[in-house]
RNA sequence: GGAGGGAUGCCUGAGCGGUUAAAAGGGGCGGGCUGUAAACCCGUUGGCUAUGCCUACGGUGGUUCGAAUCCACCUCCCUCCA
């Protein structure tokens, strides 16, 4: 790779956030020279981004500490359509309403990351609803549908997946791409903005954009894909047992988002440490290089560092020394989820597969109850298994609490006050 | 509009009158080994304080001592023809 001039774009190929750009040189080129305004498109089909779309906001993150301007796209027009890219079957259609609740509960997460604001970088949240829904029918065909020939739509990896496992296809998604490309005509128009990022998956359809946008505007676009991110042993990242690991602190506590980076694997520290933190290169790779149950170290940092983006350092250090206490000293720390319960019930006894059920630990009593048969189950640290063991107030610490567990990373406290 | 095919547990997918809470795999959860890692091995995987009861194979009725399995109608989906 020839030597690269712009700070961004050194930076962010240095870090691993590149898989494929349309012109890296001429990019370089734009981005030492100036101000780039670039924007990635988020979907609102969910009321929250998750672990998965961090790449791409971290991307923005450091390009607009590069000195660049980042544009987050809502999708809330596009939602109404439905990508195709991915999926092999026809995504159902969210009511309005939802979508504009899903719109703000993603803006939300985007605060922690991005300096908003109308100066000459800082971050804007446009919603492509604003335009598309104003687009007829007629004029729109004229003027953009004849810059799109079907063979070429038709060449699409995500038109062709569905194509050939003979799953439906309506009109309506086929349309997404001609969207997806008219937005960036419309963001360069109304923005300036001439590159558009996104993950791997939306290499066509960014394309499309960068061709229609030089074909309607004469405009020179750029594109830039970043890596799809999976885990050192090949699982897609960011799933755990709860499901997606969501940046809204409401659908994922602070303490839970710490633990999936506390969790990560040995062969993705380093990386991680790239992509989702803001430390120096020289730091990651000091870190990278610890050997052993060292790697642990490394981990703890890829917690913090990546906690205190989303909610802040001091929720981060809470939930490091939440850890810290009831990992490496077993006791029961304050920051644990906690549920309350009447101590009256205590006293005749609690039976542990309910209690366990009313923590969280167990959907079900049944679930609660093959856990303890298992041998997962611990009152206080102290495994149990009989299936009908009760808790009782001798189990109280001083505080009123006694810590359940389920397997040894899943800890609630049980408040009796 | 016509002809055929399909809908099974979290997912894929077998079963095609009783031995079926439903094969197999995936995923999940738990245990072991470890370092709150990976890999591997083992157990478990509808609900209910349970030698049992309830709910479940798209929906509603029916045939039968007995149905996920047979019949009728309905809903949704797919393929082909016009």
């Amino acid at each position: 790779m020839p030597e690269l001039k712009s700070d961004f774009l050194r930076d962010i190929v240095g870090r691993g956030f590149m898989r494929q750009c349309t012109d890296l040189e001429a990019l370089d080129e734009e981005a030492a020279g100036g101000t780039v305004v670039a924007y990635i498109g988020y979907d609102c089909t969910a009321p929250s981004l998750h672990v998965g779309h961090m790449v791409s906001i971290m991307l923005l993150r450091r390009m607009q500490r590069a000195g660049h301007k980042p544009i987050v796209l809502m999708g809330g027009g596009t939602t109404k359509v439905g990508d195709p890219s991915g999926k092999d079957e026809t995504r159902r259609l969210l009511p309005d309403a939802r979508i504009a609740a899903n719109m703000a509960g993603i803006r939300e997460s985007f605060e922690s990351y991005l300096a908003f604001g109308d100066d000459e970088t800082g971050a804007v949240v446009v919603d492509n609803d604003e335009w598309l829904s104003e687009l007829t029918y007629i004029p729109f065909l004229r003027d953009i549908g004849r810059h799109f020939t079907i063979n070429r739509m038709l060449a699409m990896d995500s038109v062709r997946l569905r194509l050939d496992r003979e799953q439906p296809l309506t009109f309506l998604e086929f349309n997404y791409m001609v969207l997806q490309g008219y937005d960036f005509v419309e963001l360069f128009r109304r923005y300036g903005c001439t590159l558009q990022m996104g993950g791997s998956d939306q290499w066509g359809n960014i394309v499309n954009g960068v061709e229609l946008g030089r074909r309607v505007a004469g405009a020179r676009l750029f594109g830039l894909t970043t890596p799809l991110i999976a885990t050192a042993s090949g699982a897609k990242m960011g799933k755990t047992a709860e499901g997606a690991v969501w940046l809204d602190p409401g659908m994922c506590s602070p303490w839970d988002y710490w633990q999936f980076w506390r969790n990560t694997e040995d062969g993705d520290v380093g990386r991680f440490l790239r992509l989702f933190t803001d430390l120096p290169l020289d730091e990651t790779a000091r870190l990278e290089a610890l050997e052993g149950a060292e790697v642990n170290e490394a981990k703890k940092v890829l917690a913090n560092e990546a906690t205190a983006l989303l909610h802040g350092p001091e929720a981060a250090e809470a939930a490091a020394e939440t850890a810290r206490r009831t990992f490496e000293e077993g006791g029961a720390a304050d920051g644990l989820p906690s549920v309350a319960v009447a101590r009256s019930r205590l006293g005749e006894g609690l039976l542990l597969f309910e209690a366990l059920r009313e923590a969280g630990l167990a959907p079900s009593n049944a679930e609660a109850r093959r856990l303890i048969r298992g041998g997962g189950a611990r009152v206080n640290g102290v495994p149990v298994s009989d299936e009908f063991h009760k808790v009782t107030t001798a189990d109280l610490d001083a505080d009123g609490g006694v810590r359940l567990s389920a397997g040894k990373k899943r800890h609630v406290l049980l408040r009796a006050p």
